[in-house]
DNA sequence: TTGAAAGCGCTAACAA
DNA sequence: TTGTTAGCGCTTTCAA
């Protein structure tokens, strides 16, 4: 059925080493003789099986991307990303979708290993120092900080400064009312651009009030309801930065079922630059997360540190934010207008 | 380093061939050697070699998935319910981005064999009788029909049954001049879809106008151009049906900035559902495709003809679409309440 | 420059 | 119920 090595040695009257080392280019094969294994091969279709290599070589050349949802808008970038990148160095990838499950998590790391796949790249499904990826055996790197965790290498996103950044620019535009409408208080992200968010008030001597950051989920109905209960009760902001752009969106909604003038009246920005903010009917003005970078950096970082053979010190990259401004928000030039 | 099962054969005083037994839950164990191996397995921290594995029993349990691009809104979907399924039934899978490109879909053809994956779904980069499939020696599932190549199972859209339930959605809700702005000329979804139309269109005795049938690219930017050129041209429709969402979107768009009231003056329908077309400030009505089942139901064939060993015949399974009435288009029943 | 042979970790006859 | 052994397709010493 399958055409092997063998058979090929057979037909061309070498040992099957001869053919091993004619196929893969090694030196010490008479030309003539490789020319003419190389002949014969392609004559009968032969197809190098990559898992009794493996086998042998002790690596597989595939990688895994596991992360907790590829129809999260947020992912599919950063998937084409690793993708391209290992295509280009020579991997394959798996894809593996936590469903933000941990114990999902924890079995897609099993199967993974038992697959013998080279090297992982995790965005794990919860941040809260899971042990189950202690003491792992293979190269990974993390698309996301866990406290504590030391031993992994990641790269991250520096999530204070655009916090930072988005806030600012809220300030600079004219908003005096900054709400900030999070995700999941136990999201080290959110908290970090919380953070950003509250530095950036400080700056700029505005004082901060409680009662204007609000936490939630990551998920537009609780951008909605957020700002919608500050609507309600009265406290209604002029601007808010939302956790993600999936919370921004819902903010925009609710605000928009109000009444509300955006910009004029009230500025919202997200966080991340999905795709969905650039559509003409929404326009968000938004913190760009460089998502495709992020794949394709985490894949390179992880092939360097295969080649490396030795254990090679555990490295952060950290990638910068960029303010976007579209639609949702003053644009600073037309404050300075005024 | 990697503990084999020769390792936990020694520390337990049995042969390795009984230790392969008890691990693989295979009868003629006795319970307590079974046991016993059991628990010095697990205290060893055994893993499987799952290409050790492979390389015997000739299968691999992992699937591949060949699409276009992840990051083309059509594709998440797809990719979950391939994965979820895939999971459920005990394979990992490989995702492949082609980008568009045959080349690369070549290639990576060639590295899945490579790798004995047992099996592939794919979404081919083109529909022109690529002759790179034919002798292709992996159980294979095509998500698209290609015209004049019958080896392959497939999982199908009824887009003729689409594009006549769109345009049917159109004429029943009072659009008299509706055109059809579609992708790209040569593909057969495209084709069908228009064909649906045609259905349409006769059978509620309304003339087929060919001014008002554009081609272009499955494109935002194909479809703004699209109605743009209408406009400009005096021959403004009062209805479109685009030949998916994307190019819907871009129709929309434009409708919007040359003021037409939607759906009160001008309807709107795309095809697949995409998220986009869900958002509370997009509301695009549209015929669903079933992505998730899509996908789903493509792995769950293919491992069926995978567990069925003798050559099983093609089968070609239709999804039906299904319309999903939303914000631009006129509801039908409004139209009767006049 | 080539061949013989061991071995990667495992499964599955075949014997015992 | 258990052990012996061949072999999956390949790479790589070691000899020739």
């Amino acid at each position: 059925m399958q055409v092997t090595i063998k058979d090929i040695a057979k037909k061309a009257g070498v040992s099957y080493a001869t053919v091993s080392r004619a196929l893969n280019g090694r030196s010490g094969v008479k030309e003539e003789t490789k020319e003419l294994i190389l002949e014969v091969a392609k004559k009968m279709g032969y197809q190098p099986n990559a898992i009794a290599r493996g086998l042998v070589l002790k690596h597989t050349h595939t990688l895994a991307l596991v992360i907790p949802d590829i129809t999260n808008p947020f992912f599919p970038e950063i998937a084409r990303g690793a993708e391209d990148a290992a295509s280009l160095l020579g991997y394959s990838i798996f894809l593996c979708n936590t469903n933000w499950d941990t114990d999902k998590e924890k079995l897609y790391l099993k199967t993974l290993q038992e697959k013998r796949v080279d090297g992982i790249i995790l965005h794990p499904a919860h941040n809260d120092g899971e042990t189950h990826l202690y003491d792992f055996q293979i190269p990974m790197i993390l698309l996301n900080k866990i406290p504590g965790i030391a031993e992994y290498s990641s790269i991250e996103i520096d999530n204070v400064r655009g916090g930072f950044i988005a806030t600012k620019h809220l300030i600079e535009a004219g908003y005096k009312k900054i709400a900030f409408i999070g995700g999941t208080e136990s999201s080290p992200s959110n908290a970090e651009r919380k953070e950003g968010y509250k530095l950036a008030l400080k700056k700029y001597n505005i004082p901060i009030d409680e009662s204007l950051i609000i936490n939630g989920k990551f998920k537009s109905e609780s951008g909605y309801e957020s700002l919608k209960k500050l609507i309600d009760s009265g406290n209604t902001p002029d601007a808010v930065f939302g956790g993600n752009d999936v919370i921004a969106l819902g903010v925009l909604h609710c605000a928009q079922e109000h009444g509300l003038r955006i910009p004029e009246d009230f500025g919202i920005i997200g966080f991340d630059d999905i795709p969905y903010a650039s559509l003409p009917q929404i326009q968000l003005t938004t913190i760009e997360q460089p998502k495709y970078q992020m794949g394709k950096r985490a894949i390179e970082l992880l092939v360097r540190v295969l080649k490396a053979e030795e254990d090679s010190e555990v490295i952060r990259m950290i990638l910068e934010p960029k303010l976007k401004i579209r639609k949702t928000t003053r644009n600073v030039s037309r404050k300075l207008d005024k």
